[in-house]
DNA sequence: ACCCGCAGTGTAAGCGCTTACACGCGATTC
DNA sequence: GAATCGCGTGTAAGCGCTTACACTGCGGGT
């Protein structure tokens, strides 16, 4: 193991075709521009030496590194996982990079990582959801780096976005919950402060609530991280109130998964005793006992778009564009249709 | 939105603060080469003007990135993330940042994302298991690139490893299951070729059953990609053999619970019916109806193992560790003891 | 009073690439 | 046959940093 291990660079290439640096440079990025036969003999250099590019220098001197940034709120669970997958995917397909960072939840976390990925030349940006510090969207426009927000749709219009209505998705779900009898709700809530989905999707709740001539402020409320734990704990909690709920909407599935998992400790039967309801319909949510309903988002989709709008911005295609997709409620075993005579019990 | 956004240097922080820009780097790396007072006006001018330094030229000049690339199988699921968590947090601690990609469990893409994680500059590499071609070794040495493998101990201690035996591990696990009366065994494996703990696991079972006086080509095994709708359909595939086991073992617990899932949509009672063991003890594990019978791997402590030793790699501290970890039967519901009239039925 | 050492700073040479521009030459055009 | 064109190539100027080395001025040892 050599302490300077010589690792070829362009130059060691130029010179062992008989080239300059620039033919080896054009054999690189713009293959079209050099005679075949010189193509030929650059290639072969590169074979022999080893030879790969140093990315950096690269970036330095072309002021590109066809590398977009994303920052979700977690990489722990699966979430954002098939999403971000399907980003990737045609992000490659139009011959870009993809690098992710967590923020896990913390808006000053995000910003730091904002920070780094445009400092390593990332061309632009995957972000989740809108509600951050103006401070982070001026020095995004300070410094020009095109920005995709994702999961959301922004309400002002001044930012791109791919998404959907949370706040809408989840008075569709809720609508739904109370035209099947429920009228004793109780909420599982991911933490409201800095997170726009979470917001808008209690919102939602009540919004439905409101509109079916309930009160909408007496909805026992539980905030929490999105972790599966959590939503166990929350489940008993709300079990050990005064006011029994029938139905216990949960902010995404993973609280919902816990709160299956926990009604099944307790020996509390779902959906006879009490029904649960998810969002985000992500892989587990169909695996639960029983399945879980919640609303499902069609999370390729939208990383599809995501991506391919993101990179007609970066090549100046686009100015940016707003997209709301339609989600759709899916139902399974896990909400049940209450009867008059149980409510009465 | 101008054309170009002027985005300040080096050079404009030096020209502000009336100093060179030797001087402002010095404040960016080596405060305490600089007086207080020239200290103090070189970051009030670099708070004035938003500079932030350009990663690429600094990995340029100083030939570190303070980076740690990890390429791991698959960001789709759980499997990895705990551990890649913990390693992020160890390497934050000790400054280092982290570059995550994935491989779709293929080594020619693996081969690649090393490739293009070298090529941005990374310190250290973190790689999955100890299976790959000889060349990307050889490529890593020439480059001297400090690599550490993990979930797995290299067999002939050439390589770094933080891991832990998947062969001896699966092993112990199939005794207990052995010990437990179950003599009609039948596999599902995550694809063997080119993944040495999927290997291991697979060994291991044999091993066991060898030892018992069993013959261990007799058994049925599966291979499918780890995803739950593989699992629930080799589970199908399985149970419908003229040879019916009374309990399956799988690869990982994702494709355990792709079987236990599919046991209840064939209205088989797990374990009554059929007793199923998974491998990781991701969280999903035990939220699982029935909980899941598992091994259980200590991912943070080998995330945060792997990180403290690849940075001392890094910094010239250690040639490299081969670290074995200890796993353990984590015991649940899903695997129950089988009587003896059970069997003869 | 002398020299030495050292802390604090500046000068300038790269790091490995891309690309504007210049150049030469054979093929067209009339 | 001269003027024009354009293709293929080379020259060289950076991109924004770090750092070896040189330099200055000050305090302390002798």
């Amino acid at each position: 193991m050599s302490q300077t291990p010589d690792i070829p660079t362009l130059d060691d290439v130029a010179r062992a075709a008989g080239v300059s640096t620039a033919t080896v440079s054009r054999c690189l990025n713009e293959k079209q521009k050099v005679s075949p036969k010189t193509l030929e003999h650059v290639l072969k250099a590169i074979e022999d030496l080893g030879y790969t590019p140093n990315f950096n220098a690269r970036a330095m001197a072309a002021k590109r590194t066809q590398t977009i940034g994303a920052i979700i709120p977690t990489m722990e669970n699966a979430i954002f996982a098939r999403g971000l997958q399907a980003f990737q995917e045609t992000l490659h397909d139009s011959g870009y990079n993809l690098l992710v960072s967590s923020s896990a939840y913390q808006p000053q976390l995000e910003a730091e990582q904002i920070r780094a990925l445009v400092a390593r030349g990332a061309d632009g940006l995957l972000l989740i959801g809108y509600e951050r510090d103006r401070a982070v969207y001026d020095y995004l426009e300070r410094r020009g780096i095109p920005t995709m927000l994702a999961w959301t749709t922004a309400p002002q219009g001044v930012h791109s976005s791919v998404g959907f209505d949370n706040c809408a998705a989840m008075r569709r779900l809720a609508d739904h919950v109370l035209s099947m009898g429920h009228t004793k709700i109780s909420v599982i809530s991911g933490i409201i402060d800095g997170n726009d989905r979470a917001e808008g999707r209690v919102r939602g709740i009540k919004e439905s609530l409101v509109a079916h001539g309930l009160d909408a402020d007496a909805v026992p409320i539980i905030e929490t991280a999105y972790e599966i734990e959590n939503g166990a704990n929350a489940f008993e909690t709300l079990m050990r109130a005064e006011i029994k709920p029938t139905v216990i909407m949960c902010g995404n599935d993973v609280l919902a998964a816990g709160a299956i998992s926990r009604a099944r400790q307790l020996g509390l039967h779902v959906p006879d005793e009490i029904s649960i309801t998810g969002f985000d319909d992500i892989e587990l949510a169909s695996i639960l006992d029983p399945p879980l309903t919640t609303v499902h988002v069609p999370h390729r989709e939208m990383g599809h778009m995501a991506a391919r709008e993101l990179v007609n911005m970066v090549e100046k295609q686009s100015k940016g564009v707003t997209r709301k997709l339609n989600v759709r409620i899916e139902m399974r075993a896990s909400l049940k249709r209450i009867s008059r005579k149980e409510d009465r019990v």
